[in-house]
DNA sequence: CATGAATGAGGATTCATTCAT
DNA sequence: GATGAATGAATCCTCATTCAT
């Protein structure tokens, strides 16, 4: 979890460096997954010998980590956009065309598996997933308390943990359906997500 | 896709060591994992050499091929019950209760990671599960459809399986739930599940 | 220091098989030292895998250790010899040009080098070491006092403690005159010898 | 064996650097041994960057080398005092207790053994010391002649021979003994020394 | 049918050494 | 002179799989 920075004179071109692998190993990971994915094919799509990885990261544990960190990242920022908005509630089910496609793209589902299935063996992983989830819940939860409230909707904090929780399921369900059902019709998915998550947050 | 089913002697003897195996293999499974469980962990749960598994058994992707795909048959059953009850569709939101709690259970979900996770790298499980997925929906599918035009709804092909997905996207998600988020509010979680089954099924 | 001996089918083999390890072990030690010899180095000189030898040993680890307890088991025989005879003391000064022979045979104090060097790091072996020395000197000790005692001198605890140590550092000290002094002239050596020993064990 | 020295613009400055880099080796040597210290951790200790150490040793085993050759010089400055005495052999007797200390000390002993080890298989490490024991052996084997021919006692070349070497194997064995028996009884092992050395020397 | 001994490829990691700056 | 980024070879170990018995 913590992110060893070994000492480097050049702290940009570490930190560019460091970007490489995790690049890289975006690349490899959703290719071959975490374990399929060895050092020496990380470390040759990086541009760089598998030995040299190991002043950026402890070991492929902490390249995993970092990695999983930073996607975990995004998603904040994501919601940070939201946050902003003026009627949020109304903008997550008035855009959730666009998440559906989001959630449902090839490599943005075989990535979050990858990661959902190390979190569930490597405590490390899950305990950054555990870690990341609640800032983002946090940060969600803000949103559709207020949301709700404003709406003039019950706002309780039970009333809002299970709505945020489904909702939150709703949408990491996605990535199982594309995983299954590699075809299913994706319009007729939008409507019936409109109606979900009108449902969960709007009522 | 299909299992190679080796020419045997005795086929009921056959089929009960492949029944050890399995039962063996499950163990091993949710210990350990798919990748994290050895031949020689499971040979010795299965009370038989390595060697040997191999001639019940092309390898270990058969393994884990034959484990998923009664995994994936269980849920089948799970369903066929439900096709018997007298108002299938509320009888799901009636006992989402009980659905939310085994899809949070340990066990099962730790499973169906691995089992995702596999599916999404290993082209023959991924085969299995396609496709036992679409066996499921397909009766799924008749219970809402049935379900719906009883209730009057809209019952077109296109709702219905827009509605179908999410429905289903919604349960597998609870397992990611239960990873990311440990000690959730289940009671308010099953609350809001009553609302998003509610309008999903049955508006 | 535990050798985890896996259960093994048919132990003699399995015995043998150990002993092939250990024999190559020897050669490759006193070729390369304990950590210049690698696994499979030892592997093709046992005849067998690299992969296999972890079916006998826990790591090269192991491979040292039981090796080194071998060693040390062989210098407990021939103490037994010595207890056997009439005059044991007196043994040890007429046979003395024997003994200084021995322990400057090159293979001979090669090895007990890269032993002693192992031992002071690997904590491990050290407890071996120690251990057999512990044993050895009891049984050296009761040797040396039934002797002095027989002869008359003096046999209070710490007089046989000091004069066992010093003529156990006498003859451990022989390996590093060997590799310090490898033209040295034998036959003078060993009248000092006689003379050095006559002095501590009958004096 | 000759250390390359490279040419440097400032020889001087030169000489501090490799002090810089032999006294951290002792550091490092002493405390993870020859082959346990890497060269990352000796140019840290070193205040230098590993790669610069390269200016000034040919490499990890030239460090090596030097590193002995400085040890080795150690004993031969200790032999010169002792040659200053009126009667260098009854000194050394006498004296032995601290003698018997200092080689027993824990620091001492343990960078001997790995200077033994190291000898046993870097020849250019052997020669070095190979070397430093003639030096040191033909000091005091001055020393022993003279002060056996005052005393009258037989001086021929092969009995001073002997008793030298017998002298120094059972000084050097000490190190030994504190490697496989950490808790001896030092007192006792003290007065047996004198006895020994006596009969070695004087007799 | 059943065993488990044996293989061998493959993977993560370390570290002495080089070299552009 | 001095740096430390970069290399790549070498090492230990694991494990699915095969096969003689």
């Amino acid at each position: 979890m913590s992110i060893t920075e070994k000492r480097h004179t050049d702290p940009e071109r570490a930190q560019s460096r460091r970007r490489q692998v995790l690049d890289a190993a975006a690349l490899c990971f959703s290719r071959s997954g975490f374990h399929g994915a060895s050092m020496a094919e990380i470390s040759k799509a990086a541009g760089m010998s598998a030995g040299h990885i190991y002043n950026y990261f402890d070991g492929k544990d902490a390249i995993i980590a970092a990695f999983v960190e930073e996607e975990v990242e995004r998603v904040a920022l994501l919601l940070r956009d939201l946050e902003q908005k003026d009627d949020p509630l109304q903008a997550i089910v008035d855009e959730s065309d666009n998440s559906v496609d989001e959630h449902m793209a090839p490599d943005f589902w075989r990535l979050k598996l990858e990661i959902f299935a190390e979190a569930s063996r490597n405590p490390k992983v899950a305990a950054v997933m555990v870690n990341a989830d609640l800032r983002m819940r946090t940060q969600f939860r803000a949103i559709v308390k207020a949301g709700r409230e404003r709406h003039g909707l019950a706002a309780d904090d039970a009333t809002i943990d299970g709505r945020l929780e489904a909702t939150i399921a709703l949408f990491q369900g996605l990535a199982l359906r594309a995983l299954h059902h590699p075809e299913l019709d994706k319009a007729a998915l939008k409507r019936a997500y409109r109606v979900g998550l009108g449902a969960l947050l709007l009522s």
